[in-house]
DNA sequence: GTCTATACAGTGATAGAC
DNA sequence: GTCTATCACTGTATAGAC
């Protein structure tokens, strides 16, 4: 189906580094926690991804072609908004519940002043992906748009606050008053 | 007025520590950084905090201190919850525009996976004051603390996209619905 | 309280064998 | 495609002189 198909190791790599970006940021990881959770050493990861931002770059890419693949799904289905948005705050609290993690892109969107260029670009286009989504989910034009910001943004601060405070429920109760709101 | 009033030095180190996480997290600032900040070695910085970890701890207190201090002038004032919330929008918006920072806390939060223990205890205690004087502003009891929950998420959450996408007017959107929604 | 000097572990990245 | 070996550099932290 797809154009290039990614080779399992490649594969594996991404996903151990998108789980590393989630609970520990940017600069918060190391070719060598990679490569000992893949099982080969850090110099083949260079083969694969020459630098360190060509891989951070390679996760957001794939966490966004996620992002437009269920978005697409979505679409040809029956859900309605409150589904959808159900389903999206779901997918957030297994972020948080399966292992403390952040959204990826909300740990990057934090860090942004120290990343390398190209991986703000592609956080910032992941941003934009999903609020596009969220907008047409939401109605569209200028409405649909507002509300997709201050439901994501409560989103991303709900994550925050729920990790900070070891509190579950914070997620909960913050994200079930953004679907209402955003729904209003 | 203060019991042990701090050194100019330890005052300096503290306040170029806070400019550092706010910019690039902890994991991406470095007593070297610092050093070159203040205009003393790096060994010096030790003499004043002697980890880095003590170094974070202080800076969050330090942080949350001031909240504290303005909650007590904002206790002995006329000003209206509207005010304060619009005060306290205000003092995030600045947080942006001035350098393009994250809120401290924020990013601690984000990063609190591959935080020190007792950096981590520091940013639960911040976000706790600031919700416990969020709730007092906005009435109290349980709606009191819900709204409070909310609005701080959508600040939180509101900065990342802010800075992500290099938006500012995002940030004021989203912050002037979240004030009309915290006082509804 | 600040300095120089240094220890020692970790970092991203490269060269070249297999 | 993965390995070993190694590079130059940066990180936190310490010892001891001034």
């Amino acid at each position: 189906m797809d154009e290039h198909p990614m080779s399992d190791m490649k594969r594996r790599i991404i996903d151990s580094a998108q789980e590393f970006i989630q609970r520990n940021g940017y600069n918060g990881f190391s070719f060598r926690d990679i490569a000992a959770k893949v099982g080969i050493r850090s110099a083949s990861i260079h083969h694969h991804f020459p630098t360190k931002s060509d891989l951070a770059a390679a996760v957001v890419r794939s966490y966004t072609d996620r992002v437009r693949h269920q978005a697409a799904e979505f679409e040809a289905s029956a859900m309605t908004p409150a589904e959808k948005l159900d389903w999206f705050a779901g997918f957030i609290k297994t972020t948080l519940t399966d292992d403390g993690k952040m959204c990826l892109c909300g740990m990057l969107g934090a860090e942004c002043n120290s990343l390398p260029p190209e991986v703000v670009r592609e956080t910032a286009a992941f941003f934009k992906v999903t609020l596009g989504w969220l907008a047409g989910v939401l109605g569209g034009g200028k409405s649909g748009e507002q509300r997709a910001r201050n439901f994501l943004a409560s989103m991303e601060g709900a994550l925050i606050l729920a990790k900070s405070l070891d509190d579950t429920a914070l997620l909960d109760t913050v994200s079930a008053s953004a679907i209402r709101e955003a729904l209003r």
